[in-house]
DNA sequence: CCGTGAAGGTATGGTCATCGGACCTTCGCA
DNA sequence: TGCGAAGGTCCGATGACCATACCTTCACGG
């Protein structure tokens, strides 16, 4: 895994383009990640543009021409007149792209998001594990584990990064929800990709339910444990999937 | 720790300000956090400005912008000439501030940032411990290690986040290593204004040497575990610091 | 059935960051 | 002593972003 020299890596981190990212491309991730993710539900409407512009801090034109790419990319539509407004829409079952030009795009990034999702999920799960839930909370993980377990297949994805992102929610700290949703959005084209296999749906529930268990009852460790093999066993399912 | 209701904070995290970086700040800091964290260490000369200009994809114009503004803070200073060039300055032992004050202006932020660390290093400390590691990785971990222990009060700070930071590149994964850098930076100003206690000085070196002891041993689940202590150790001494 | 108000859609012009490129100034070294 | 490698300066072109005003649609209530 190591390939060493650590000097050699400070290097290439530090002399690297900086990422630049202006407004438009901002405020089009941001969007476009709440529904990818499924923070944002199908067929929810959006604030009034006059208004998200507002709190994104963003003027409404370039607001705008955020919300006009998401319609392009079909995760919105608006309507026009009273009782308008923008909506999100269900994310089409896109016939994915093919395999190996999948993962040719990803490339060494491949490995990198797998190394952050396997040190930060399990982690996260920890934390979840670590404070004291609310009745509210304890429902809600329930409800969203019970989402990922009963859901038709085109709906899978979506609920089990709900789920992943509750989790990882109930720490309280929202950098940590802020990387988790990151390496999700990250590994989102490649995990839709993965060929549906009832034995492993039935094994990922199973581990879900793990998790969630133990989070209730408030083991870190535990938790922890159990988030680490279900990330390893969905890298195996990745890696073994584009070999 | 959990203050509850999943969907509260998903819609603070989805319905709040885009963080827009335009190519200046984004050069700044690039340049402050390799210098505060020790990856560019005192009297070294960074490339020219037109080759850095060209590595970072930005215009000379720009980078001279941020290098004027590190030169203001006095992180680094330019000579002319032939030999000359832009040299980084070793950061002076300015007067921290009060730490009500600091404490102040860090709010919400400080939870957030703990809550982060504790997910994201001890994650890198196992991840580092189930590489196997080259020769040339293990003597860097060593010196790194005997930089922080023997070192001048003044330059421990800078020694310590060289250590973290050497012990996250060593899991060979640039996303990791970089959110290690950020918690680093965002806690660093906090952690310089700690006073120096002897006491806290020995042990905060007896964990620092467990760790590398774990991970030069391939155990990844003591290094985790030896990490979580130091940061937790580290995490008390600040609130109780800050209140 | 018509007007009103809430929403999206359009147009205009100004400001500012950023860029490329040409040029000047310094000064160690051969 | 002059060459060349470095930082220092300047300028015009470009495009992103913005504020503002105005137009168009259309569900709902009177």
């Amino acid at each position: 895994m190591a390939v060493g020299n650590v000097e050699a890596l400070w290097a290439r981190t530090v002399f690297s383009p900086v990422p630049v990212r202006n407004a438009f491309e901002v405020t089009v991730e941001r969007l476009a990640q709440s529904i990818r993710l499924g923070v944002l539900l199908d067929t929810e409407r959006l604030p009034p543009e006059r208004e998200l512009a507002e709190t994104f801090g963003v003027s409404r034109v370039t607001l705008r021409e955020a919300i006009k790419a998401l319609r392009e990319v079909g995760l919105v539509e608006s309507r026009r007149g009273r009782g308008g407004g923008t909506f999100v829409v269900s994310p089409k079952i896109s016939r994915p792209r093919p395999a190996d030009q999948i993962s040719r795009s990803f490339e060494h990034s491949l490995e990198d998001a797998l190394a952050l999702r396997r040190v930060v999920e399990p982690g996260a799960a920890a934390l979840a594990a670590t404070g004291t839930l609310t009745a509210t909370d304890r429902a809600g993980l329930h409800r969203y584990l019970a989402e990922a377990t009963d859901c038709v297949p085109a709906g899978r994805r979506l609920a089990d990064s709900r789920l992943h992102l509750a989790i990882a929610a109930l720490g309280g700290s929202a950098s940590v929800t802020a990387v988790v949703a990151d390496t999700q959005m990250r590994l989102d084209e490649l995990l839709r990709a993965i060929p549906v296999i009832p034995a492993n749906i039935a094994h990922s529930n199973r581990q879900h339910s793990a998790i969630v268990d133990a989070i209730l009852a408030g083991k870190p460790d535990q938790a922890r444990i159990e988030m680490e093999e279900h990330v390893d066993g969905t890298a195996a399912l990745l890696r073994g999937f584009l070999s």
